[in-house]
DNA sequence: ATGCGCAATGAAACCCGTTGCAAAACTTGA
DNA sequence: TCAAGTTTTGCAACGGGTTTCATTGCGCAT
């Protein structure tokens, strides 16, 4: 059924080293051999196994792909992005989906018995515990969207979600904002914690300014509609809310539109991503812009320099990010 | 720094079919043989190259999972539903996006040279000839939301588009709509095609109401919003249409908003699949559900199923839809 | 012709497991 | 205690490639 080096190799009246040579480049064949092993091996339609020769050359060029980040539209949008850059380099990327699992032991082995070449850990909410798993397990990792340390000991590519979070807080001052919330993601989640690190940092240059914060159950619509229902109950309103992430921020639009409050006339929201979504013209989402784009290339980037020199020392790449101005905030 | 069979064996001193053995289930070791070897394989971190037994036992466990439906947050949902299913049964889902690629041949290739067990197509928009050149490769594939046809050579799951089509005029009809467009995807996707085909035969019971039939660019908000502007500009307008799939009806909505058209006073709209999105609070669609969940639990059966019997005789299962009753048809 | 250097080739070992087969080690029953 | 039967075990071949190394073949200058 199968077709195998030896059948090419047969039909040719070659050896199996000179069909093998004529498959990898960069070996030495003459082009009369070559033009021999590859008319025999059209006509038998042979193709090379790839996990063979995985087998001695130590590599399979299988990436591990790991999210939890299967409800946030933002991740297909990434998963797009990863899939193309790394089918581009010749890799193939195999899946992993977290979800309801937090302990990294399982993927570990997993993945190392697929013999991946490299992990991916495309993840806002995983700790950094994460992929340092899988670098103390041997295996090249990139942790995506994931939280810079001084002493990081695995290559992140992200934002600065402090800075962002400062971000966020300055716009809503400067728009004349007096009554400040802040509505995050979930509590256990390093982006949530950052952001509101920053929040609060910049808050405390405005004494003037009131603020207050809380966090909804997950990066969902469900979970910001739910908590800013809440909040608007609780008649604690803010002035303006900054959201982490556009689908709280979408969610909460939704609860502000029930409660009967017109945006950005009566409240004013700004959320974090940009995600295509935000950008439809009944959102119409102020944001402040992650660049998911130059974050996915870079991770891909650094995976591939990591292929080639896996002791390669870990390093951070931090994006900036900038608000996207649209209609959900006042213009003042 | 990889540990072998041959490093546990020696290290335990036992042969290394012993090792193979104790970690092959159904093998047969004795009690001491096994503690023997797993304390061995413990102490060395040892576990089995997955790729490399492959190689005698002919299965990798690997499904290719292949799609081009990257901008539809449907999408998303699918993949969080199939990654998860694949991984309960022990299966490993290789990515493949398709973006931009129509022929199969290239995917044939890169996923038979990783020898996958089989091969998810899942996919709206993909012709039955895409599934069929993994078949005719003699890989096991089945065919998620694909068409299926009477004489289908593949396995297929799905849903029938046709009635789909015939239930939205059927429902547009019944509650009182006497003009209705329909607004399909790509005129390329089998799942327009059909839609539209039950659409007119339903419509041709109906000589009292008129009808039109337009199609959207693709499956996006961006392309549902701009066929929309078009129609609404045009003066052309429907009192109620049937948009060929959700996103595609909320992109249409936004025009509608736009326009001042008030839904669902002015203006009704009835889409297809039912993702969560629809049900958003600030959307609230009235929709034919699709049934993913169904769907893909099928899908993965099917796959289950044929890599027991690669022989099996292919199959079509096809889902019933229904009306999901929300707020952007008048009830009358 | 002769010799030199280099490119192309093939034989064989190796990568990491699995498995058919025969020998070894146990049971069991008488 | 011994023969017969059943499990366990190890050996060696195999799966589909790659790679080292020695050998062969070739072009070229002399």
């Amino acid at each position: 059924m199968t077709v195998t080096l030896k059948d090419v190799a047969e039909r040719a009246g070659v050896s199996r080293s000179a069909v093998s040579r004529t498959f990898t480049d960069g070996a030495s064949v003459s082009d009369k051999m070559r033009r021999k092993v590859e008319k025999a091996a059209a006509d038998l339609g042979y193709h090379p196994n790839a996990l063979a020769s995985s087998l001695t050359t130590g590599r399979t060029k299988l990436i591990g792909l790991v999210s939890n980040n299967f409800h946030n539209p933002l991740f297909l949008e990434i998963f797009d992005l990863f899939t193309r850059g790394l089918q581009d380099k010749g890799l193939r990327p195999l899946l992993v989906n977290l979800t309801d699992e937090t302990d990294p032991q399982n993927s570990v082995r997993m993945l190392r018995q697929y013999s991946v070449d490299g992990v991916v850990v495309a993840s806002s909410t995983l700790p950094p515990s994460f992929a340092l798993a899988f670098r103390d397990a041997g295996v090249p990792v990139v942790h995506s969207f994931g939280r810079s340390s001084p002493a990081t000991k695995v290559h992140v590519v992200g934002i600065d979600n402090v800075e962002c979070g400062r971000m966020a807080a300055r716009t809503l001052v400067a728009r004349g904002y007096r009554n400040i919330g802040f509505m995050g993601g979930p509590e256990t989640a390093t982006s949530t914690q950052d952001r509101l690190a920053g929040f609060l940092d910049e808050m405390a240059n405005h004494p003037e300014v009131t603020h207050s914060h809380s966090s909804a159950a997950n990066y969902s619509f469900e979970a910001g509609r739910a908590e800013m229902q809440r909040l608007l109950a609780a008649d604690q309103r803010a002035e303006a809310y900054f959201c982490g992430d556009d689908v709280l921020s979408i969610g909460a639009l939704s609860a502000m539109a029930d409660a009967g409050l017109s945006v950005p006339d009566d409240i004013g929201v700004i959320g974090l991503n940009d995600m295509e979504m935000a950008a439809w013209e009944n959102i119409d989402l102020t944001t402040i812009r992650q660049p998911i784009k130059e974050i996915v290339s870079a991770s891909i980037e650094m995976m591939s320099a990591m292929l080639d020199d896996p002791k390669r020392y870990p390093e951070a790449r931090v994006f900036p990010c900038s608000v996207v101005e649209r209609g959900t905030l006042r213009t003042e």
